[in-house]
DNA sequence: GGTAGGACCCGAAACGTTTCGGATAGCTGT
DNA sequence: ACAGCTATCCGAAACGTTTCGGGTCCTACC
């Protein structure tokens, strides 16, 4: 029994050898095929656990053109914000995998041109059986790229055209429309909108939950309080402008933690309190939403969960090829806390609901 | 010119055929040897962009046995907090992989039992060129199982024993020193200890921290002030019963932050003011640190900064197989937030620092 | 005019697995 | 005693790539 360490690599021909039985057996018993003697099945298994045998995942995906991975692109722009966003979506997402034995694989692009070819690798390279298609645009040539290769997705995220495919997106439209309505039930009249980048489709939608919360309130859109393509520093100076004219907002959403902080920063810097003279609601819960202070009101997307159903969703779909379209918005809720409140010198007419 | 989609896989038999070379010289075309015509390495590179090809990473893995990926197993059980810290490191080892050419392969591990098996499928199955070994236990098997064949790997972490392998650690015990010794200085003689599961590493460290910061100012361990094994309920109860006594702690050094956010919820429970009559300190900085009231003096390790390194570290590993030892330890900064204040009857006897 | 050397190309084997299409042996029933 | 069946096994091809060890020209040199 002159054994030795496993220096090199264990393969099924090693346990072919120790047997004594072609590879084609071993492979077949390691399957548990069912025509391979049940004691043979049994020897193979036990040689194959006494040799620390694992199977070489490159030549079987090879094989059977299936990696059990699926793939996410990280977007190559992270600002503070969206980061804390995309970890708590990998996160479910991971959880996922696991469910169904899959790993998840992720792959960071540095550079925004690299982008589509890092994309064009994953979709085609045959190392993910699907993507988790994030960062979703406007108008997205990925959707019909992957549509066309065959290669099975989900995206997070919608398309502003025809929305011929699986996807999981929060309702932002549904998500702003709530805020903008509870800032309207408190007396609000004058709410001004800071949105970031018109790229991504999220904005539109969002958007439109502003425009609807205000038409249904019968109060009309002032396009001089909307503001998007947003930074933070870009936030401050325009809340700075704001707030010093004579009609000045008294409230306003935020589509972002990084602009709520910059307008709650300006408000007080100017010698406003928050929520007394500016109530600040803001989209997309964090740590930053609760740290701040005080605290923001905010419209919270449910990350991790979302992650984990795109991918849950995503793992059916490879599994079993033909599934019917799937397309969920997860409506997200209100969290109150204390940065809302109704305007200085507005005197309740009716009972407030909650 | 009748082109088609390319409804299946492009290989390189297909460019093949299209140049009317031999697959051999195409592949070396592909990847710019020398010995090809510079004219026909340009047609073939034409030509493979024409036809949208992608090399099929499988195969290519197969045959060079190498899969341009890592791998990170996260840990089964994943707390709160623990799961900030994850995901803000897998952040950073993501950023890392990308600069490498690199994608990291996140596989969650689902049951306590499955972890072994897990991590030997990935430390075995060739789909990962190296293993970000995470969660380091005070002794470690996985360490000489990836030594014994020849896996590159990173620890982030510590044994105990003989630390002869590549690490990446935050320096726990200088920390807590550090954080410590900040309360002696504000006046503070019994200072408590909270500490998790004692089958981490760091948390000998940390302790050994702890008892530095108390021998070198001359006060005498107190094992009564010591808890380890906590989790949050029971982190509660060793505050209340601790600051009921009549020799109360007038500080108490948290190991994490759900117990320091239990320690100042009990402390306000009992009619104690935080910090007037108890000092929190935090280890593990994160949005909840940020986010309590009073905001957490804290130790902050760069949880993100760590990813990067260790997969950095461990990248170069790969490339330069023979790279020597590096062990890095990565010492803390303390945070000065508004949890922190002199014990309330302390006379100062000398100029605080800072 | 022979040959050495260089430039360019190719067939075949290999990586480790799965699977297709048998092959062999033993048993059943007539 | 032979066809037919079942149970068990196996050889060879295939997946798409890289590489080893040549091969075939052509030019240049003596």
């Amino acid at each position: 029994m002159a054994k030795q360490l496993p220096k090199t690599m264990v393969t099924m021909k090693d346990i072919a050898r120790e047997v004594g039985l072609s590879i084609t057996t071993v492979s077949r018993a390691l399957n548990d095929h069912d025509d391979v003697a049940l004691e043979t099945r049994n020897l193979v298994h036990e040689v194959a656990r006494r040799l620390d045998y694992h199977p070489n995942a490159m030549a079987r995906s090879l094989q059977n053109n299936r990696a059990n991975a699926i793939g996410l692109l990280i977007p190559p722009i992270l600002h503070r914000a969206y980061d804390a966003f995309w970890l708590d979506f990998i996160g479910g997402a991971a959880a996922a995998c696991a469910h169904f034995g899959s790993d998840l694989l992720l792959s960071a692009v540095s550079t925004t041109e690299g982008a589509d070819h890092d994309f064009k690798r994953l979709a085609r390279g045959r190392r993910v059986d699907g993507l988790l298609l994030c960062d979703v645009q406007q108008v997205d040539p990925r959707i019909d790229y992957l549509r066309r290769h065959g290669l099975p997705f989900v995206a997070f995220g919608r398309t502003m055209g025809p929305q011929d495919y699986s996807f999981i997106d929060v309702d932002g439209a549904a998500g702003v429309r709530q805020a903008v309505e509870f800032l309207i039930q408190l007396g609000h009249r004058r709410i001004a909108y800071l949105g970031v980048s018109t790229k991504f489709s999220f904005s539109s939608f969002r958007l439109r939950g502003y425009r609807d919360a205000l038409s249904r309130a019968g109060i009309s859109y002032d396009d001089r309080l909307v503001h998007q393509e947003l930074t933070g520093p870009m936030a401050t100076a325009v809340m700075a402008q704001l707030l010093v004219t004579s009609d000045r907002p008294t409230a306003v959403f935020a589509s972002g933690d990084f602009l709520a902080l910059a307008a709650e920063k300006t408000a007080r810097s100017l010698g406003l309190d928050v929520p007394e003279d500016l109530s600040v609601v803001v989209f997309d819960d964090g740590a930053l939403v609760e740290g701040s202070d005080p605290p923001l009101t905010a419209v919270n997307q449910p990350n991790r969960r979302l992650g984990e159903e795109a991918a849950e969703l995503l793992l059916q779909r490879i599994e079993f090829r033909e599934v019917p379209l799937v397309q969920r918005l997860v409506v997200p809720s209100l969290t109150h806390r204390r940065s809302t409140a109704p305007p200085r010198d507005y005197v309740r007419t009716m009972p407030l609901a909650q």
